[in-house]
DNA sequence: ACCTGAACACCGTTCAAGT
DNA sequence: ACCTGAACACCGTTCAAGT
């Protein structure tokens, strides 16, 4: 378990980039995206915040390392099925599943556009739109839609989490406060919402969200072929 | 320039709600979510930080405020079309636009679940999904999905302009590097992302954003009915 | 009722100085 | 090469005091 030296052993490891982004992961578990700054970081390290400068380069480069972490660990669980649309499904539940254990993801993953982590969902995505017979010159509507999708889903599940920490309240107690609200809309402006807001207390996000998939993959297997 | 007075007309309006909002939104077009502080605010307001907390709770409070301000200008476009895709598309069309000349709102939207900006979209598409003739056991799912990836979209398209913004490129130039980068990657690990590189250089986002749009109703229409 | 502005408790980041 | 920690230039928010 060591690490570095420089003359022989010692109790902690010395820093380190990975060390750095494990703690930072453990703050952003912890006490959620206002949780991760470079004091309470340093502390934890048991260094100044000056040291962990060495290592990075910025915050942002660290949230978006310390997502990437996470996001590699749930791309690569090498898919079961060897079916296209199950390995699709499987993809999305396993960024769904990883996000709801750290909801900070989801808003990092938004705020990287282009970046590592982003990648690795892209091309998991796209190769199994591949096997799906896609016609190349279609590939990337259907990828990028399915990828905006889980971006839109994951961002939502990071703000459900935020607001319901923020106001101390866990996520259902959140979602019957909205529940309650949207129940009082005006009924001549909001019909579909009051229509719905009942449906918010007892949904599960994680069916809607494979309905969600399941609508594009829908989308996509009409729109070619069969 | 004087601002304040005590006795008759005066100049300018006095502070109020509007007059913060309507500042708060100058702000943030002109330089983007770090543009909005209470310090840029209340110089611009000719006042002191501490007014401006007569008439905001907080700034979450003022950036949803700003942002349902512009969602509603967008939402409250009469749809000319009755026919309830081609309006579902012109509204979807409304939000890209509206959050392609601000693109703040896409991450001030994910960042307010369940509040009065997202009840507008949500409102508008439901009213279109119903007029589309899903039976009401599947609203919900149709819905969601359309907004989910209307908010995954909009998310990406403001963390593009935000980093072009902090990088001083345009968007072209922003993609032509994330395009550079993507190009470079290992082509054992990679191969669909580095088949798609050279399409980002060209790629149209409004264009991209519609075909999203269709693939989702396309599978909507597939699930039921016709 | 509404506004002022100093003060508080934080931030991210830098940088001379140390080892 | 790597770490220290004080200092800088900011933040959002509060609150006594004013009108």
């Amino acid at each position: 378990m060591v690490k570095k030296a420089g003359s022989t052993q010692r109790r902690e490891e010395s820093l380190s980039r990975d060390r750095i982004i494990e703690a930072s992961i453990a703050l952003l578990d912890g006490s959620g995206e206002r949780g991760l700054t470079f004091r309470a970081l340093s502390e934890r390290l048991a260094t100044g915040p000056g040291a962990i400068y060495w290592h990075i380069d910025n915050k942002s480069d660290l949230l978006i390392a310390a997502c990437d972490a996470i996001i590699a660990s749930a791309m690569n669980a090498p898919s079961i099925s060897a079916e296209p649309e199950a390995a699709i499904r499987a993809l999305a539940l396993g960024m769904f599943d990883a996000i709801d254990a750290h909801p900070w993801v989801g808003s990092a993953l938004t705020r990287a556009p282009g970046q590592l982590p982003m990648v690795r969902i892209l091309e998991r995505i796209g190769q199994q739109v591949r096997a799906l017979g896609v016609p190349e010159d279609a590939q990337w509507a259907a990828v990028s839609a399915l990828l905006s999708y889980i971006l839109g889903v994951s961002g939502q599940n990071a703000a459900n989490a935020h607001i319901a920490r923020e106001q101390g309240l866990d996520r259902s107690n959140f979602l019957d406060e909205v529940s309650t609200v949207w129940s009082e809309l005006d009924p001549n402006e909001y019909p579909f919402t009051l229509s719905v807001a009942g449906l918010l207390r007892v949904h599960d996000d994680r069916v809607d969200f494979l309905a969600g998939i399941h609508l594009i993959l829908r989308g996509i297997a009409s729109a070619h072929g069969r």
